[in-house]
DNA sequence: GCCCAGGGATGCG
DNA sequence: CGCATCCATGGG
């Protein structure tokens, strides 16, 4: 896998670590559009447009080195992908997502976004998040962009609920409300407990939904987030019925440390897209 | 009608 | 700490 970057566009030839749909499809993103070869990819005000085939994908932005950084370019995933294969188990899982690619999100959108999936499902996490970006945040032209914190603030329950969030309406509001941009810049800068210390006392946010935001917009890797299909997973891994979903956190994490991002993601993508049960 | 979805909050022991 | 129960909503 060879990647060419000028100023206008990215170029990956023989892309044998990075499959776009299995980049987009695998639950880390929930504002994407695929239309045949070429997808729509939109992370707080910016979109990139990618065009994909066997050999090559080319990737197109405004904000080249924002999509770069993006889809983790300088991540040698054939050297994750050869570590997790020792794994017996996850092989099958990993053979089946080798073109995943764990996406580095911006990381308010992912306290958003993750708040949104608690309990619910894909289809209408996207339908919640595409209905604040248009109610709420700037209109680009073309597209909506997410809506900055201080545009959210501006959101009432009612709001919330109108954008389908149900009975997590309350909670987003009160995260909303109390939450401020030096809170999420200061996370930044937050060791691994720390993060999880301040995430868990947002309202809507517990153990999976941190690690989630932890993983996809921090960077983190030594996290396991548990959801029902990590669960399943589990269960079979370990041919038993668990529910008991802090003791099966800290089993895998344990069982995958510092790539337990990357090992949680190959299975979940590979029991999802199979309906393994 | 029931079951499920990238679970969390609350109360109770 | 562990455990049970409740929670909006829409698609299968």
């Amino acid at each position: 896998m060879k990647i060419i970057k000028s100023k206008d566009k990215i170029e990956i030839k023989d892309p044998d670590d990075f499959n776009v749909i299995q980049t987009l499809n695998c639950g880390q993103i929930f504002r994407y559009v695929i239309d045949g070869q070429t997808a729509i990819v939109y992370s707080l005000d910016k979109r990139a447009k990618v065009n994909f085939d066997e050999r090559t994908i080319t990737i197109q932005s405004d904000d080249i080195d924002y999509f770069y950084n993006f889809f983790d370019l300088d991540t040698d995933y054939t050297y994750i992908k050869n570590e997790l294969r020792k794994d017996e188990f996850l092989r099958l899982a990993v053979d089946y997502g080798y073109g995943i690619r764990i996406i580095k999100n911006d990381v308010y959108e992912m306290l958003i976004s993750f708040i949104i999936s608690a309990n619910n499902n894909i289809g209408r996490i996207k339908k919640s998040i595409e209905y604040l970006c248009s109610h709420f945040g700037k209109n680009m032209g073309e597209y909506f962009a997410f809506p900055t914190l201080r545009e959210l603030k501006r959101a009432s329950i009612d709001d919330f609920r109108s954008a389908g969030l149900g009975y997590r309406a309350e909670q987003m509001y009160d995260t909303v409300q109390r939450l401020t941009d030096e809170d999420i810049a200061k996370l930044r800068l937050m060791d691994k407990d720390e993060q999880q210390k301040f995430l868990l006392s947002l309202k809507g946010v517990g153990e999976k939904v941190a690690n989630c935001i932890m993983l996809f917009g921090l960077g983190v890797k030594d996290v396991f987030p548990v959801d029902t299909w990590i669960n399943k997973v589990y269960n079979k891994l370990t041919n038993t019925v668990s529910l008991d979903r802090k003791k099966i956190t800290r089993e895998l994490t344990d069982r995958y440390k510092n790539l337990s991002g990357y090992a949680q993601q190959y299975f979940f993508y590979y029991f999802r897209d199979n309906k393994i049960k």
